[in-house]
DNA sequence: CTAGACCCTAGAGTCGGGTCTAGATCAACA
DNA sequence: TGTTGATCTAGACCCGACTCTAGGGTCTAG
């Protein structure tokens, strides 16, 4: 079951550049294997790897992360202990990405929440208009615009 | 009480360099005003809005997208509705981003679990081992490292 | 009067992560 | 047989978001 970097790009998401792109990055677990004629043959299990790789790489690891990791495996067994820190390390950060995330989700939320009640009472004019000549006492002063907590 | 663009960049976090960057790229709510001599001069609510500005931007909006929301906003009230749109855009954006972060979380703890286990009892040598000459029916093919699904 | 801290502009450089191009090879089909 | 279409390599290019440099001004303290 051998696959061409055709259609290992069709399985993956990633373009026939990025997989080469990766390969020369030394991203692959295995080294890529070749037909005679030089043409690159992928596995089911290359895909898996893929993957991860991928999932790895939209939570922010950078590739040279994940190049790091993927060359102890090549090591072989003997740094079981710096895999499993550098995946705790990840995984630090992923979480702390989530608690940004949370953080600004709050923030989006309130403005989200305001704005719907103010377009929906059809008052919106007189609101959040910093600039606009009627200001006065009706309009919103630019740090209400720019208020950061949502309570 | 006006602010020098070092003092902002203190307490924004942002490098002066990035401060000029900004304004040049037009992302200040209103126009930086200048000292005679030419210097910049910031006030409070500016920091206000940097600071929503940071969190947008770490939450992965582009300096593009902040821009087209703070030139909504400069153009005055009339436009709430596009401002919305744009805000909720961004917040469907975070979300997802959530879930995947999620998603990334179970793998990753799946697998820490599982280096966890087997450093702790010390059989890591015989495990993980895609290439190892000793391989064999103890090590893991190289699918097993890259499994996706932590269940 | 001068040193040092801070500021200015325009524009060049950097970095990560790809993306694309040119020029060549090769296989299959009409 | 010639034309697709997929692949190969090396290396140039791109983009976003800064970051830094050169060359100069200004302010204050000693």
């Amino acid at each position: 079951m051998d696959l061409s970097i055709g259609e290992v790009a069709q399985r993956s998401g990633l373009s026939v550049h990025a997989l080469r792109f990766y390969e020369r990055e030394g991203l692959f677990a295995n080294p890529v294997r070749r037909l005679s004629n030089g043409r690159r043959i992928y596995h089911e299990e290359d895909l898996g790897w893929l993957a991860i790789c991928t999932k790895l790489r939209s939570s922010g690891m950078s590739l040279a992360m994940i190049r790091q990791y993927i060359e102890l495996v090549r090591q072989g067994p003997g740094n079981e202990r710096e895999r499993l820190e550098l995946l705790r390390r990840h995984q630090d950060h992923v979480e702390a990405q989530v608690r940004e995330l949370q953080e600004t989700l709050d923030v989006m939320r309130h403005k989200v929440r305001i704005y719907e009640d103010h377009v929906a009472r059809g008052e919106a004019d007189r609101l959040w208009n910093p600039s606009h000549p009627d200001a006065g006492a009706c309009s919103e002063p630019v740090d209400r615009l720019c208020e950061v907590a949502p309570s």
